[in-house]
DNA sequence: CGGTACCTTGAGGTTACTCAAATCCAGTGG
DNA sequence: CCACTGGATTTGAGTAACCTCAAGGTACCG
């Protein structure tokens, strides 16, 4: 199908300050000049990682907040039994490294999904913003709770949904993800492997194939490889919102 | 079996107040004696609530931070189905409402499974006290962070773990937090229903029944509704360890 | 051009779900 | 104290969804 126009390759993902993390919510959340200035001055960009560097393991102490600016990154923990969990993929211009704030150690580690730059701000640094500014305070307990709401989601469509409406909302959560940064939101490359989506979503590689030659078949999307085409949004949408198995107990409430 | 020791009834549990997480919290973590003292004055006991009353319903504006005194809370949220979810349960001495700090109302709903007292600082008071300790911030920020660590594993129970684990694992969890207060932590009262566990498990009623009967049938645990007692801890260990479907695509970390 | 890793597809098995019925239990009223 | 009743729990039989194992295809890289 769609052969007059084929899936174009969509080039790598770099961000503009103005579609930064940090930019958009120190100045959205009325920061004081002064404030905004500093926390600029204290932004470093780093050298670029490679494709599977890690930006930090699980465990090692937090010494700097990050964001992406460019290419992809998998967060990931180990179980006990040495199982990889994924939990997250972060895209350009989403910060990295919150959720260890509060213990000061990175719960789990995290690796490039492909070349990738970063831009960061040393721990000494943030903590001391913090600590001058209850209004920088605020604005990362709201950052935190966000991620909490986001897992509270996962924690959802992980445990109760169907594979078809795992696959639909993850698609949706990329190409929502991504529009916020000037991407085109019905065309996206995929930068992770099916592995991790697999993971990320609690199946396995042969189901996410599966699903994904289903919804094709149906042409609400198409696929080649990494490569996606969302060719019928309102679909995909229903399929993502109906997913809890047709009632499960529900209580009084 | 052990009909010579039948599962004992287990008298409605009542946090002492050096069992109470407030304390335990403000007292461990080094807080001054002029903190402490604050922080007791404030501390309010709240009129009693019965079982099935909501302590607080999804979205409501946080009026205070609470510690079950004594019975047992159920949190909940509705999905966009409309279904209930189960996020969490809450026993004596423990805090709720922390996850509604950052944005200031409640993500989700709590009901009391039974009649319960409660002890509550008003949320104003509270975070008087926050912008003039840094200590009791960063215990807070470190009771968020713990909260948010245990949905995770909560993440990795639910989604990918078999029922006979599951089951397991929220045993032991049972078990372990009744210990921490005092109680015999093998032998104890479930206060929430088989549908509020199955909920919560992400399964059905019907299999966290069936679970429960081949537990007890296997000499692991004893059950007669709600009341369980566990026989064998070892194994009960081993059952909630081993859960992971037998090395899902794991990568190469 | 061959090799390797990734992805897709197929066949069969297992787990947990669905539907249905029996049993248990707590609370109520006689 | 006991029968009654409605809800909760257990149990059973059948089914659907997803996993496992296995083979074949595809793309990328040297």
């Amino acid at each position: 199908m769609a052969d007059d126009q084929p899936l174009r390759e969509v080039g790598h993902l770099e961000t503009r300050c103005e579609d930064c993390s940090f930019y958009t919510l120190c100045f959205a959340q009325d920061l004081s000049e002064e404030e905004r200035k500093q926390l600029n001055l204290l932004l470093r960009r780093r050298q670029p990682v490679e494709r599977n560097e890690h930006l930090f393991h699980g465990g090692q102490s937090l010494k700097s907040v990050t964001v992406i600016r460019s290419g992809s990154v998998k967060a990931y923990q180990v179980s006990q039994e040495g199982d990889e969990i994924v939990s997250g993929f972060y895209l350009p211009g989403e910060i990295i490294g919150l959720d260890a704030l509060a213990s000061g150690a990175h719960p789990g580690s995290a690796m490039a999904l492909e070349d990738s730059r970063t831009c960061e701000i040393p721990l000494k640094d943030f903590v001391r913003m913090l600590q001058d500014s209850p209004r920088l305070n605020s604005v990362i307990l709201n950052l935190l709770s966000e991620e909490m709401a986001e897992t509270r989601e996962l924690l959802l469509i992980v445990g109760r949904l169907d594979a078809r409406t795992r696959v639909a909302l993850f698609l949706l959560s990329m190409s929502r993800r991504l529009a916020r940064r000037s991407q085109d939101p019905d065309q996206f490359r995929l930068t992770m492997d099916r592995r991790d989506i697999a993971n990320y979503l609690g199946l396995t590689i042969e189901t996410v194939s599966r699903t994904l030659s289903a919804m094709q078949r149906e042409n609400v999307i198409e696929v080649r490889g990494k490569l996606v085409h969302i060719l019928d949004r309102e679909r995909l949408n229903e399929q993502a919102g109906q997913g809890i198995r047709e009632e499960r107990q529900r209580a009084a409430g």
